[in-house]
RNA sequence: GGCCCGAUGGCGGAGUGGUUACGCAGAGGACUGCAAAUCCUUGCACGCCGGUUCGAUUCCGGCUCGGGCCUCCA
């Protein structure tokens, strides 16, 4: 065991996993675009790129972990033009929501959060040098990056620009010389948010370029590359790909990242990826409003490989809190224990959860169970607040109501109180000690 | 059309060239006033067709089906 071993896109192999400089760790994830609701496909990402970072920082180093915040962007401006609402508190509302789910589910707080819009100086810089050296050229609604001046274009993505070409939709934009350049920067419209760029001309800056941008200023200043790029599956083209032809033009060819990291994608059962325009999405508000305990779904998302697809359905919530409960069970208020190597093993072995959930099922001794939990951010409510609430007295006096009519040996009395707590989702266990309740 | 990933028992989901995943659900038993919880026992499997092999769920090829990307997307 020991090492990570980390799938690594770029060449599309498990690789040992080793930092580009001593015990330093950067992780750089794309983050959220809030001009829309989140939903648990984000959450999974996040969750899954939380693991990585609880792993390593457990693993002794010293990891530093940044996440952006995509805070202006065409939907969100759409948004704004169509509810007359500024698109800056649009963003924000959107963004707050998504923060208090991630910690619901026990996601830990990025090192650093930056937002496009405070780094557009850097990104205007970076554009400024892309210009310079030909990589990058100006027409009438915005500055783009010209592909065919970066020899390794689709590398990571396993494309070749001919086809790519070939398969390219007729673009309604003819300003591009090529179908494939993207933008860097998008001049302002009237009534649109906008920064200076002289003298090319006020506007905002195109999504790839803010990846690239925010990742030299926090991680990366002397542009010698990271450790880890991540984001979802469906980021490696084109969004990566031209985040590598950015920074790689503006850093004398060094690569941006040593390993790219991707998650695969939450469906619905029966349905196909889960997104806002197929209308097949659940938010973690939804499923709090179901069931108030966040870990529950932490353990459903864990309980599938993050390379592969995850289908949502009620059995797999039914299944995970089932489990949850007896692991809550065996652990008892046990701590100061040490992981299980075999958990470890698991985890080490490209975050295999699903191997390492199933190991977790095996221990016995309640303080291993709980350190080894801990490396996947579970079981870390004592085991009182999951199983009794929070002491009820009305619920007490009920329970103690039936102890007294089983003293009495009038069982029809005893099982209606238990019927009446049944029906509220109370869930009475009777042991040596007494009778404890729990909500099913 | 191009590129990528997957196909395991009722469900979720590991893993392996020849013997057990594990969890949830189910069945039987113990315990219980009856339950619940717990413990014991237990049934159920590797998409299809070829090939390699003494032997393949595991390796190779083909096929079928499913998912993803090729346009904004976690």
């Amino acid at each position: 065991m020991g090492h990570l071993k980390l799938y690594n896109t770029r060449t599309r192999s498990l690789e040992t996993f080793a930092p580009l400089h001593g015990n330093e760790v950067r992780i750089y994830v794309c983050g959220l675009t809030p001009s829309a609701q989140a939903h648990l496909g984000h959450a999974r990402s996040f969750l899954f790129f939380d693991l990585l970072r609880r792993f390593l920082k457990h693993k002794g180093y010293d990891v530093t972990y940044v996440q952006n915040v995509t805070d202006v962007d065409d939907r969100s401006i759409n948004r704004a033009k169509e509810t007359g609402e500024d698109y800056r508190s649009i963003v924000e509302g959107y963004f707050d929501e998504f923060k208090a789910s991630k910690r619901a589910l026990g996601v830990m707080e990025p090192d650093a959060e930056p937002h496009a819009t405070q780094y557009v100086p850097q990104i205007i810089e970076m554009i400024r040098e892309l210009i310079a050296a030909g990589h990058a050229y100006v027409v009438q609604d915005g500055i783009y990056y010209r592909v065919s001046s970066f020899a390794n274009y689709g590398r990571l993505s396993n494309r070749n620009v001919a086809e790519l070409e070939a398969g390219a939709r007729i673009e309604v934009d003819e300003h591009k010389e090529d179908p494939l350049d993207f933008a860097l920067w998008k001049f302002a419209k009237p009534g649109e948010p906008r920064w200076p760029f002289d003298p090319y001309g006020d506007g905002r800056p195109g999504w790839h370029i803010e990846c690239s941008a925010m990742s030299h200023a926090l991680l990366d200043p002397q542009g010698t590359g990271f450790d880890v790029h991540g984001g979802g599956a469906d980021l490696i083209f084109p969004h990566h790909e031209n985040e590598i032809a950015q920074s790689r033009c503006t850093h004398q060819g060094a690569p941006l990242a040593r390993y790219w990291v991707h998650n695969g994608f939450l469906s619905m059962a029966g349905s196909e990826k889960m997104s806002k325009s197929l209308g097949n999405v659940v938010t973690v508000a939804d499923l709090l409003a179901q069931d108030p305990r966040g870990e529950i779904y932490r353990f459903a998302l864990l309980s599938a490989h993050y390379r592969q697809p995850l289908e949502w359905s009620e059995s797999l919530i039914a299944q995970s809190k089932a489990t949850l409960d007896r692991l809550y069970r065996v652990a008892g208020d046990a701590t100061g224990g040490a992981p299980d190597p075999a958990v470890l093993e698991a985890l080490a072995d490209d975050l295999n959860t699903p191997l390492a959930l199933s190991r977790l099922s095996a221990i016995e001794d309640g303080a291993t169970l709980r350190a080894s939990a801990a490396l996947m951010g579970l079981l870390e409510g004592g085991a009182g607040a999951w199983f009794q609430g929070e002491g009820d007295s009305r619920i007490d006096a009920l329970v103690a109501a039936r102890a007294e009519a089983k003293q009495a040996r009038d069982f029809a009395e005893a099982d209606r109180i238990r019927a009446e707590l049944a029906a509220e989702g109370i869930v009475l266990e009777d042991g040596p000690q007494g009778t404890s309740w729990r909500r099913a």
